[in-house]
RNA sequence: GUGACUGUAGCCCAAUGGUAAGGCGCGGGACUGUGAUUCCCGUCACUCGGGUUCGAUUCCCGACAGUCACACCA
């Protein structure tokens, strides 16, 4: 053992995480695709001011929660912590905003920095959409749906449900805000602590609180309905309609308030019953600010992302190992000629494997182990009479066959 | 950030105030051209630092780590 320990909060992905990592990434990569979303790799690390300018000033992962740091050059850099931002400035730094819409799928490794527990580490990995462009409410259903299919296709849906609120646009929200202060603020004596922090720097979290005394209040609190505006009013029963067309179920939840600030309109989270409390497994919304704080012009958008460990939790059963074919000489000499055959089955496609040492027995314990579907043994008399015995490891049944044509047996 | 529980080999896990058992795995053998069974042999460990004690893996304190929950989030 070395004193050496894997730092805080990462985790190694191998044999069967890797698979279920692995599945849950590529399924939301092609049923993305068939979305015509396309993808893009970004880098992980940006200018710091990407995410300190875009995530909100008081949201938790801005203040607390990025790896900050300085480089060689002195300037500022921060691990993403999320892809939306990083997506937005490539867009920008890409002169992309002059060929809208663009529709981009992402994934790969995260950062926050914050306590480790089931379904949340420092260094996670998520999934990623962005639709950059149309400001119509069908785009934000198209996004909502493409999420729902991954779901789908990973056979998570089912212990899944779709919460769907609107936060509405800048009018909406500055009146809602004004209700929520001063309803909070005649019931200031019975809130938590925490929820009076949230009352001075953005009320709208109160909503989310767990907090049972503060649940009580937030059961009587206004919603945001009657402060919305009659666009937003509208844009919010359009995503409706339409996530009825896609075939979306959804449950309206007034309360979903997201913990990323530059959303607008459409917030949803994906939630399910089975991880504890990090239930949301995948979760969204409109976020028309976002480009032009990046620098763009003021281009409208909606994204969400996934959590590919919860997802990969979720699946049932982890994706088999493929089962190879073990090559098992007996002999120097037969090995030579196994060499040939090896790579006979790999061209074709097949995958196949010969053990570096060991007599016959050892290497068919081998290829046991290492779960082969089939053996294809090779000894010196099998080698003068140009075959090699093929045997099925499942049923035992052995069958003498031709050297070239043991790739085509095995296909 | 707060709290609870845990820390014995590569992995799972037992016992003990006098340095530790078993299982899996791994290596070898019974078995020199046939695996998953069986048998035998071997291999590998008390997270770290302090305290109490003649003596601590065991009791106490602290650190660190892991797990889980809360807050928050994917």
């Amino acid at each position: 053992m070395t004193d050496i320990q894997p730092a805080r909060g990462t985790h190694d992905l191998i044999g069967e995480d890797q698979r279920r990592h692995h599945h849950v990434v590529e399924t939301a990569r092609h049923v993305s695709g068939c979305y015509g979303f396309e993808e893009w790799i970004t880098p992980i690390f940006e200018d710091t001011r990407v995410f300190s300018r875009t995530l909100g000033e008081t949201s938790d992962v801005v203040t607390k929660e990025m790896y900050t740091f300085e480089d060689r050059g002195g300037d500022s850099i921060t691990l993403r912590p999320e892809a939306t931002a990083g997506v937005c400035r490539a867009l920008v730094t890409n002169g992309l905003t002059q060929s809208l819409p663009r529709k981009v799928f992402c994934s790969g490794p995260m950062f926050r920095y914050e306590r480790p527990q089931k379904g949340r580490y420092r260094q996670f990995h998520q999934i990623d959409i962005e639709l950059i462009g149309p400001s119509e409410p069908l785009a934000d259903a198209e996004v909502i749906a493409c999420g729902w299919n991954i779901l789908k296709a990973l056979g998570v849906h089912a212990d899944t449900v779709l919460e769907l609120n609107t936060l509405g646009d800048q009018d909406s929200r500055a009146a809602y805000r004004e209700a929520l202060v001063e309803y909070f603020t005649a019931h200031k004596g019975g809130l938590s602590p925490d929820s009076l922090v949230r009352l001075e720097r953005n009320p709208m979290r109160i909503l989310d609180s767990k907090e049972e005394q503060d649940r009580k209040i937030v059961a009587g609190a206004p919603t945001i309905q009657p402060h919305l505006t009659e666009a937003a009013a509208a844009f919010y029963t359009k995503v409706q309609e339409y996530l009825t067309r896609f075939g979306v179920p959804f449950r309206e939840n007034p309360r979903i308030v997201r913990g990323l600030d530059y959303y607008s309109h459409t917030a949803f989270e994906f939630v399910t019953s089975k991880l504890g409390s990090q239930g949301t497994v995948m979760a969204g919304g409109r976020y028309d600010g976002l480009v032009a704080e990046m620098g763009g012009p003021a281009t409208p958008a909606v994204g969400l992302a996934a959590g590919v460990e919860r997802l990969a939790m979720l699946l049932d059963a982890a994706p088999l190992a493929p089962a190879p074919v073990a090559v098992v000489p007996i002999g120097d000499e037969a090995e030579a000629a196994a060499i040939g055959i090896l790579q006979s089955l790999r061209a074709a496609g097949i995958r196949a494997e010969m053990s570096y040492r060991g007599n016959l027995r050892r290497r068919m314990e081998r290829a046991n182990k290492i779960e082969a579907r089939a053996a294809v043994i090779l000894g010196p008399d099998d080698l003068m009479q140009g075959v090699a015995q093929v045997k099925d490891l499942k049923t035992g049944a052995q069958e003498a066959v031709a050297i070239p044509d043991i790739a085509a047996y095995l296909t």
